[in-house]
DNA sequence: CCGAGGGCTTGATAAACATCAAGAGGACGA
DNA sequence: TCGTCCTCTTGATGTTTATCAAGCCCTCGG
């Protein structure tokens, strides 16, 4: 592993306090390998054998059942993922795919639980990350039951607004077809959504979108901390 | 607390494997207390002050937003609740109230923070109890975005006919307006999914369901463990 | 320059689900 | 005993969302 991706990787909130000694295990049993776009990471229902850490390019989480498929979450660098399953040493629920080009640390399942049997500071991190990711899936299904297609666009997009400056301009990090998955909505229907959202001044330009009246879209998205905020 | 309580708290997965001492610690700190029927525990929103165990009875977690409601589970005796927002000593995501008469015990949420700071054998404990509530809330979004509200039904009762023992018989343990909310559906929508059912062999009658065709019933359902079992 | 394919949009149609209204039946207290 | 309340069910209707089909536009390779 190069050093900056090393340095990168020490830096996150679940690496941080550890030892020096439990890190340095931990990374000399791990490797980084690249993946090609759409690339099956992961199937569900099969064993956990890593945690995964995205160091560039974006990763889906998904699930399939009875021929039906949802999109479960984005993971974007630099993040870990299906780290519940590694810790309980069971099967994965979701499944992962690269959707583009991607570098990622693999560290092998066993040696992340022998860590956190060792250094304590690891497992006082892993208890925050795993709470964070608790809360992260209960404010998807609040996000999920509470608001209709057209009320998690508005939210979407204005959560896009506060990450990208407030400038009253964006631009949508994906395209479309993954944007409306991540809604949990289909493409022809995130299409008439943006068509709703015309009369609250949003106008779409291909990947670009201008707000022209940020007032009158808040009082339609509502916005909560509870359910849009990362950190709450 | 009475001592039969605690020893039944004591046995739970969570405090089993804590030392005498931290968990005396703890109970020393904590109290019993009974609440009636329909009565706010937590609403959403507010700091969490107390790590909650249920003793006896039920509570409702639910979510508003916007002037709408959802069920977002319940919680059965002898559970734990809002542990996570414990630990982060955050915010609740969810509201809680009682459905019948309760007894609950309310351990301080800084208490449960100092003992898994003292004690590592309970920090440990909390991981397994962190990863087990992460992936239940997966699988209920899952549940959700994946299945039609005829075939969350029809999954459920055959959870429930396996929990019941299988004999082709079984008694909802809710009333049907408290099921439908837990489906996510209305009772409206829950009376008609029971029709629904009818050529599969499903009659109801109050409470009292019997099948008559159960693989029919499991071709429709399709039950899958990493939706619907609670033990993988 | 043309043609193929993919992303995106739009319209028509159908399925799933919620809402509103009404009524049957049972529990309970006056 | 009666009336009231509540649960549950059913029908009619409207909303939301998915599906199917078609077409536009852009890119890309020949």
């Amino acid at each position: 592993m190069r050093t900056t991706d090393m340095e990168v990787v020490r830096g996150l909130p679940l690496f941080r306090s550890m030892s020096e000694q439990a890190f340095d295990d931990l990374v000399q049993a791990a490797y980084v390998q690249n993946f090609p776009a759409q690339l099956d990471l992961i199937h569900e229902g099969e064993p956990a054998d890593f945690l995964y850490v995205v160091l560039e390019g974006r990763v889906e989480l998904y699930t399939n059942w009875n021929g039906r498929s949802a999109t479960m979450g984005m993971v974007s660098p630099v993040t870990t993922f299906i780290l519940a399953a590694v810790l309980k040493d069971a099967v994965c629920l979701m499944s992962a795919r690269t959707c583009e080009r991607c570098k990622l640390l693999l560290i092998p399942a066993a040696n992340v639980r022998a860590a956190f049997h060792r250094d304590e500071a690891f497992s006082h991190a892993i208890i925050i990350e795993l709470a964070d990711c608790y809360r992260t899936v209960v404010k998807a299904h609040k996000n999920l039951k509470l608001r209709s297609g057209v009320e998690r666009l508005a939210n979407k997009l204005l959560h896009y607004h506060t990450v990208q400056g407030g400038t009253g301009r964006i631009v949508l990090p994906y395209d479309k077809k993954l944007l409306a998955s991540m809604l949990a909505m289909t493409p022809e229907n995130l299409s008439r959504a943006f068509n709703t959202l015309k009369p609250y001044g949003v106008e779409v330009n291909g990947a670009e979108i201008t707000f022209t009246d940020l007032k009158g879209l808040e009082t339609l998205a509502k916005p909560n901390p509870r359910i849009d905020d990362r950190q709450v």
